[in-house]
RNA sequence: GGCCCGUUGGUCAAGCGGUUAAGACACCGCCCUUUCACGGCGGGAACAUGGGUUCGAAUCCCGUACGGGUCACCA
């Protein structure tokens, strides 16, 4: 047991006066949707506020850990925009922060816990007899025998080696208030709160116990965290109250749904950040829509940077129900921020998903980054507009048939016997002369220009629906090719 | 089952006692046009429900229904 000065010591290190909040996951797998929004939040509140935003591992329960989860996060957070100030990596003033690297620390607040009556050891084993035998049993609270040990035999059995449990001891009486920033205040009775576990038998924290220390230790002013720990908030206030620690604002997010029925989850094959990325979503298109997933700013305006964001965001826009991920919508704010690019950074990222379908080392994918700029919503949309590049496909003459262009197959074979020496005397293969000639010829031949591009369009793509017109197609192809195609 | 929370068009949402109840996505129609797309214009579509309070309620109160959360030595 640690005497009164280890306890103060403590307390000197924690910072004050300014805004700290924590993004505190636990490396159990992805980077889910629901977990970039808390982060983002998180991140935004500090920064609104000018204060720090801290990255705390939650690393407890050992059998959950996932080999590698902590790098992606790492680096979702880093993608995204959302750096922090302290943290694992960087350090900071109240570390170390990662859970199990401060293991001593929970077990020391507990036995003063334990010391002032606000906690019990549970010697009780957990076996298949304890468990409840039916449904109604597992809702019955029952006082746990433990609670009316004396403080000798506790001690006594702890000394011998017997393996226990802490449990936070919950008055039977009275209520217990909190307020949150989102729900406002809410009341509960103690009778209805459990006598959860603090220290486990392992001797590592569990959440309940290892976030109110932390969170306290490390400064903390806003605890932002999903709405599944609302009704543990009062048995968090009874903790604060029994170290006599001010307690922080809470800031409990409704979660991110897949339907109106449940969640968004790996296990019903939900994307994660890192899977809509490869699908060809944008960072920052999938931060600001996510963003406006649960929040809404006030005014008509959807599109925001991350940097804009740190400036106007505000916990009262925080919505109280939770919110459907629309995928339709995002696909909306991904085809926004495309078409926002500069065309040489959507070629750069277009490339690959262009090549995924254009072989050809003659095509350049600029050219047909260009014609997709417009026209693509996610990049994992292109490669298959692109499959008439590198070979004609095979197409039935009926495409030769508009209404709108009025052609038909006989209309079609004459424009294009037409159109083919003309483009053979065409020197200069650039969109502005290609499309002088055609729509010359269409002229000479007193027909639209859709009558004689619709038919050249269909005979070098074969197909009835390009990214671009006849005069894009062709001069991309190249004259060599296009001449080929019209035989 | 107890306790807690929520409920505005299909979806995201504005609204915070007086509005013709915004806007966006999606959908439909028209226009533009060498296809598709972009862009422009227009359209259908909502306050879960029953009681109160009030001159007046989507906004406040109570009930009901429906949905979610929680009741782990997981977070």
């Amino acid at each position: 047991m640690k005497d009164k000065k280890w306890f103060d010591d403590m307390e000197t290190r924690i910072p004050h006066g300014q805004t700290r909040t924590r993004f505190a996951p636990s490396p159990t797998g992805y980077m889910h949707v629901g977990n970039l929004r808390t982060a983002l939040y998180t991140y935004l509140i500090a920064r609104r506020d000018g204060g720090k935003f801290i990255l705390r591992i939650e690393d407890t329960d050992q059998v959950r850990l996932v080999e590698g989860a902590v790098d992606v996060i790492y680096k979702t957070m880093r993608d995204c925009g959302l750096d922090h100030d302290e943290g694992p990596d960087v350090g900071g003033p109240v570390g170390p922060y990662v859970q199990t690297e401060r293991r001593e620390l929970y077990m020391n607040y507990a036995e003063l816990l334990v010391q002032n009556g606000r906690a019990y050891r549970c010697f009780c084993e957990k076996t298949e007899e304890t468990e409840p035998q039916d449904a109604h049993a597992a809702f019955t609270k029952t006082e746990d025998p433990c609670r009316a040990l004396s403080a000798e035999e506790s001690s006594r059995r702890a000394a011998e080696g017997e393996p226990f449990v802490i449990r936070q001891k919950i008055p039977h009486e009275g209520t217990t208030t909190f307020r949150d920033e989102i729900f406002g205040e809410v009341t509960v009775p103690n009778a209805d709160l459990d006598e959860q576990v603090l220290m486990k038998r392992d001797g590592l924290p569990t959440y309940n116990f290892a976030n109110v220390i932390d969170d306290h230790l490390m400064g903390i002013t806003h605890v932002v965290r999903g709405t599944e720990y609302l009704s543990s908030a009062p048995k968090y206030n009874l903790l604060y109250e029994s170290f006599g620690w001010e307690i922080p604002k809470y800031v409990h997010c409704s979660p991110v749904m897949r339907d109106a029925h449940s969640k968004m989850s790996k296990r019903h094959g939900d994307p994660s950040y890192e899977d809509l990325i490869a699908l060809g979503y944008l960072t920052d298109a999938v931060v600001n829509y996510v963003a406006l997933l649960g929040w809404s700013p006030g005014g008509e305006r959807e599109l925001y940077t991350v940097a804009e964001l740190e400036k106007i965001f505000d916990i009262a826009g925080i919505s109280k129900s939770p919110a459907i991920f629309d995928i339709e919508k995002l696909r909306y704010f991904n085809a926004e921020y495309i078409r926002a690019m500069s065309p040489a950074a959507f070629a750069d990222v277009a490339e690959p998903f262009i090549r995924r379908a254009v072989k050809n080392p003659a095509i350049d994918p600029a050219a047909i980054a260009a014609l997709l700029q417009q026209r693509t919503e996610v990049l994992e949309d292109i490669a298959p507009k692109l499959d008439f590049f590198d070979s004609l496909p095979d197409y039935g003459v009926e495409l030769y048939t508009n209404k709108k262009s009025k052609t038909d197959a006989a209309v079609s074979l004459d424009m294009l016997q037409k159109t083919e020496p003309v483009l053979r005397a065409l020197d200069d293969w650039t969109d502005e002369a290609i499309h002088a000639a055609l729509t010359g010829l269409a002229e000479a031949l007193a027909v639209k220009n859709a009558t004689l591009m619709w038919p050249l369009r269909i005979a070098v793509s074969g197909r009835a629906v390009t990214p671009g017109g006849a005069v894009e197609l062709c001069q991309i192809l190249g004259k060599a090719e296009t001449l080929a195609r019209l035989q």
